[in-house]
DNA sequence: TGCGTTCAATGTGTATACACAATCGGGAAA
DNA sequence: TTTCCCGATTGTGTATACACATTGAACGCA
């Protein structure tokens, strides 16, 4: 019943996640759960249930009166959220580096890294598509690496945050040079890390992937900065306030 | 509607944590949502959100078959656990000291732990009542001292953690000598994070925080080595699988 | 004209009924 | 005796109806 087939619940979560990603509300704007549910052609239970989900992700907020309003964020916010998933990262390769990694983990980072660098140095340019998907792999395996259930699971959530994922702000700006760039030291950050872990230098790994984080918000940065002078693709912008 | 007055949803969530935490459940149990219904007089749909709630934090986990069963957990959750919860403060008290924390936000800061040297220095011994709540005042404000909402959200969200909060061990061995040791200790640490923040030492203050919270560490240490002779009240250690 | 009051409309919180999946037990066949 | 199958029971997912709170507007009164 949880396995194969979506509930309706799944897909109102993911049709209203997207929505709301997407800009297709305004911001702080009041959903209505009739409205809501009329309009998604799913009926108020499961829409409740999205509903609560997304008010835990932070992308919905209560109002005096009840109502469920989405959330607008200002720079700062996404910032700090940024901030925290570096920070939990940082702990996750810490505890890799104390705690020790199999040899079979170490050999899945260093697949991983390859196909990267593939990725990275495919014949036409960057293949951004590949890069992204093993960009996500490598940050999911590096939460799994501290073997610790509860550290996977706060890392889950911090990269569910609007923005802050690893993967918020590698598309829209593929031709800019200076996001070229930040995609080749990334990768250096990566097996800087994979390093440490290895070697069992927890203090390193930890702030090699704080670092890491950063490059997100410089990336965020440059987005932003483009905003103002052309529309961008990267869902989930519209709700930052511009200010 | 939500904000005098508790709703169904709110009472079933604090009865149904209250039962899970005082051991009322098998570990791993089975719970029959029309059994649970029947049992605390609230209907399903109230009830499955305050279950939904549980799920979010942990208490609670779906198996295959989609129905909710008690979590149980191991010495190295309860570790890991802590170890996020003195991660983040320690993001939290860096921020502060970084950013810069108002004035009146320090003299309210030192109030509490004003507040915090009496209850040690009460004539009839140490008034655990009082330490109990100055020191869960202490934690609040030193979340709330990076004055940021994600920061806040997160460090909530790590406290609500079973056994991870800053008071969970300080109920359940106020007679042991070794713990009261550790009150002293702690109150130090407060003034020394306070004192790091204030003069803007963001890597003192991180690292002083972290080392913080491995006093609760040691203590859920005791805790466990106590359970094995005499019984306890601290709510939530029935979740702790003996191994 | 400005303000307070009342009524209607909309919205949320809750209960409950129903459909379908999962699980458990007994019985039959090998 | 063991294993497989089938029915009954229990449980979850969903839809919907209803109660009450909230909101907005129109109307009357000062």
């Amino acid at each position: 019943m949880a396995k194969d087939r979506y509930s309706q619940a799944d897909r109102a979560l993911s049709a209203l996640r997207t929505l709301i990603l997407s800009g297709a509300f305004a911001r702080d704007e009041k959903l209505s759960e009739p409205a809501l549910s009329d309009r998604l052609g799913i009926s108020r239970t499961p829409l409740r249930e999205a509903m609560m989900h997304l008010l835990q992700e932070g992308l919905l907020h209560r109002d005096d009166g009840g109502s469920a309003r989405v959330s607008c964020y200002t720079m700062r916010d996404i910032i700090d959220a940024i901030e925290v998933r570096g920070t939990l990262e940082g702990l996750a390769a810490r505890l890799a580096a104390e705690r020790g990694v199999s040899a079979e983990a170490l050999a899945a980072a260093r697949a991983i890294l390859d196909a990267l660098d593939q990725a990275l140095g495919a014949a036409a340019g960057v293949d951004f598509r590949a890069y992204i998907v093993h960009n996500t792999a490598f940050h999911d395996w590096l939460a799994q690496a501290a073997a610790s259930p509860v550290v996977i699971r706060e890392i889950a959530r911090a990269k569910r945050m609007p923005l802050s994922g690893p993967g918020a702000f590698l598309t829209g700006q593929e031709g800019q040079r200076p996001f070229l760039q930040s995609l080749i030291i990334a990768q250096d950050q990566h097996r800087a890390i994979l390093d440490a872990i290895e070697t069992g230098e927890g203090a390193r790994a930890e702030a090699l992937a704080r670092e890491h984080a950063r490059l997100a918000r410089r990336n965020l940065q440059q987005a932003i900065d483009r905003r103002k002078t052309e529309a961008t693709t990267i869902p989930g912008l519209a709700l930052v306030s511009p200010n």
